[in-house]
DNA sequence: TAGAAGTCTGGAATGATTCCAGATAAAATA
DNA sequence: TATTTTATCTGGAATCATTCCAGACTTCTA
């Protein structure tokens, strides 16, 4: 989605498009890819709306996933990450690096026939698998910067 | 994985065999269909192990994930669960009563041709979809017990 | 351009989980 | 069986991402 096309959503969603939202909103585009947490999202947007909170940035992140901008990848004990691209596909999640990269997969459950069996009805999913990523096989001593842990 | 085979995985990986341990793998075996947490675990437990502690529960659990008797599945503000049934399968969660179902699927992925293409190799997954159960979905007033939310 | 309502801020609160140091008990050894 | 070694247990304190709150501030409508 590019920035214009999520103020649009958000104004036809009836929420205002204020200056830390469009902060935030950039730093999603720019930084998506990285699948960046509240943290991450809050200093990088800092720079944008200078006197941006944490707390805007944990609600705005919590709005735009209520109303679709963005999936929240929700973990315990370390941040939650953002994830931008709202196709279905499989997250790899590397345990050294903290990498996460999108792996397409055609669509392999026949929901249909899912919910005839268990009476399921599915309005998300969340599909990952965790391991190391090639960087971190190759070169286990070197952390690798522009990632997470 | 039955409460012998445990015990025989624990004096293998030179674990001690203590009675809060067995107090906790009984619980993972009566109660493992209802994915239970560290709170449920521990209140079930503490009636076969007066003294046992809930620091104890905890220290338990990521024993037995890290000697794979069990995986846990984390989620962020709500209490981790633990899952029994270590066999590749999506779980449905119920976003309303947070109960969790295991459905079994065909493999849909080719690991081998994944890892060539990204370098990635996989040592663990989730695979999750988020809906509504059968329960959920005809009753919507009924808080349905013996789950968690 | 004024007012209503949504949004922002920073500090305090939350709550599941982890950490710690002293006490306890399993299992190896004699 | 008694002794020793060392993993495990306990309860309370600490952690830390996230949420809550009340007062201040914008956005947007009319």
């Amino acid at each position: 989605m590019t920035k214009d096309a999520i103020i649009q959503k958000l104004k036809e969603s009836g929420l205002r498009v204020t200056s830390q939202r469009i902060a935030i909103i950039e730093v999603l585009i720019e930084k998506g890819h990285l699948h960046p947490g509240a943290g991450l999202i809050y200093k990088e947007a800092r720079k944008k709306s200078r006197s941006l909170s944490l707390s805007t940035t944990y609600a705005t992140i919590n709005e735009f996933s209520r109303h679709g901008v963005i999936k929240t990848l929700q973990f315990d004990g370390v941040e939650n990450r953002c994830e931008s691209n709202l196709d279905e596909h499989i997250n790899l999640i590397c345990e050294r690096c903290g990498k996460i990269m999108d792996y397409k997969i055609p669509p392999s459950v026949d929901q249909k026939d899912m919910t005839r069996r268990t009476g399921f009805v599915v309005t998300n999913s969340r599909l990952e698998y965790y391991g190391y990523c090639r960087d971190c096989r190759q070169d286990k001593k070197r952390r690798h910067k522009h990632y997470y842990l």
